[in-house]
DNA sequence: TTGCTATCTTTACGCCGTAAAGAGTTCGCT
DNA sequence: AGCGAACTCTTTACGGCGTAAAGATAGCAA
């Protein structure tokens, strides 16, 4: 369910994604048909409602068209292709991320709320896990998102080099451990299975068809039965508080590792 | 893109996933219809050589079955469904991780070579970084790549507690950076279009549609301008190695928190 | 030979993105 | 007033997908 941007027509997807910020598009001079009754933005937000609420997979032309009391092809008169659809909303929902942090506490305390923000984002509209990173949107929000956190970022001393490197690595970690989450709920929306559910039951028959288990992957037992939930009862699901988990020790470090090489740095 | 496992009959999965351990299946006592021209071991190869070739998106049960020479539904004698075909897949191909590093030169070398290894074997096959992490497959091959990781994590002396989240956070910082290159080169081959002209036919519309781009996002010029591509005349495209740069200076700021921890810890 | 079982094919259903053609609406122009 | 261009939106259709259902065929036991 990977989607890639700027498949078709390079002038209009920009033309679109930055569309709020020239004139309105003039209407035809010689002849014009019925008014719209939709609109690029309008088609934006049924899509991101439908994404929000059922997933990726349930993201269709149809459904969009059929939200909006439309058919699928009307949609056409307005985006070039789903591909450019997803594009558009992707863009969209970045402006709901903060414009900027305050940095008097300190570069330190300005990240982390960054990352907050971003594992929060991220699970608010889990879908954008799923649109590709390589060759991004190039949309005004995305841009702004990126422009903030690197105000952020250069308020450490690093180098542009060095920043360039750990905007990904900190992307990485964020969204890895929110993509987790999210797919785990996913998975238990769509199969009606809890993780709990879900674990007991193969791992139950793991025990039954490896029944050397434990001789053959003895650390693999040693790591989840040393220390293991420390709070067994709780509203949050297991799998969703160890990928939070992974996602604060991994911020941790990274965030060390900066404090490092700016101290290495002075 | 993103497939779940688990959803068919958990039982038949995991007999097929573990099948090579126990006893080949008697063939049924009471007639038996024409020998079996196929075979879950060939299907699962056919899979992997058309994801391996033409990307998850190519993989459809049709394809399998024409490769073999069979319709698609002959395949379902031998795979519950697709879904427990990506399964399948997945496990094979983690077979050809290495099954241990030697820990005498110590751990911080050691999971350099595991690191190197897994970004290898995800660009090997780049498919996998589209199968769910979430509620794993829990496959022979699985169980025991992540046993050889833990007994080289478990060198490091700390406790089961912390190498969970480590564990986590060292699998998104190199899937996500080798997702980043395999997102580029699929884009790249499935679109005719190498990522420089893409970004060369991205930026120049850019900077004529938003002609205020610099006094609105002056950290990205920034970014960009400073110490860009110091070997510009490479056979690896630009992306590319920015992304490898991402991954190896992630895992640089891993390790350090490893041993900073390991030094706290002691 | 008969009959059961397992393999494999055929056909079909309901999804998907979207190309192509056409119906219907609103305007500028003569 | 009426024509024709430009536009919106619908209908139909195509080739893909995963897979359910039904049927043809092959191999073995009795």
């Amino acid at each position: 369910m990977v989607v890639f941007a700027g498949q078709g027509d390079a002038r209009r997807s920009m033309a679109l994604l930055w569309r709020a910020e020239g004139a309105a598009p003039p209407r035809a001079p010689r002849g014009s048909g019925p008014r719209p009754a939709l609109s690029v933005a309008a088609i934006i937000e049924a899509g991101v409602a439908i994404a929000d609420a059922d997933g990726m997979a349930a993201l269709s032309m149809r459904a969009v068209g059929e939200r909006l009391g439309r058919t699928a092809m009307a949609l056409y008169t307005y985006v070039p292709g789903k591909s450019e659809l997803v594009d558009l909303m992707h863009d969209h929902v970045l402006a709901e991320l903060p414009a900027d942090y305050d940095l008097a506490p300190g570069w330190r305390a300005a990240l982390t709320s960054w990352a907050e923000d971003t594992w929060d984002f991220s699970l608010r509209h889990p879908w954008v896990l799923q649109v590709s990173q390589a060759r991004p949107v190039l949309g005004p929000h995305e841009y702004r998102s990126l422009e903030t956190l690197l105000r952020v970022l250069y308020a450490t001393g690093l180098d542009s080099a060095a920043l360039r490197r750990i905007v990904g690595t900190l992307f990485h970690c964020v969204r890895g451990a929110a993509r987790t989450v999210a797919e785990s709920r996913l998975a238990a929306a769509s199969t009606g299975v809890s993780d709990e559910e879900w674990w007991q039951a193969r791992s139950g028959m793991l025990t039954e068809m490896v029944p050397d288990f434990a001789e053959r992957f003895p650390l693999l037992v040693r790591l989840e039965t040393e220390g293991a939930a420390p709070e067994p009862d709780e509203a949050v699901p297991y799998l969703e508080r160890e990928a939070r988990a992974t996602f604060e020790a991994g911020l941790a470090v990274i965030l060390d590792g900066i404090e490092a090489a700016v101290r290495r740095g002075r």
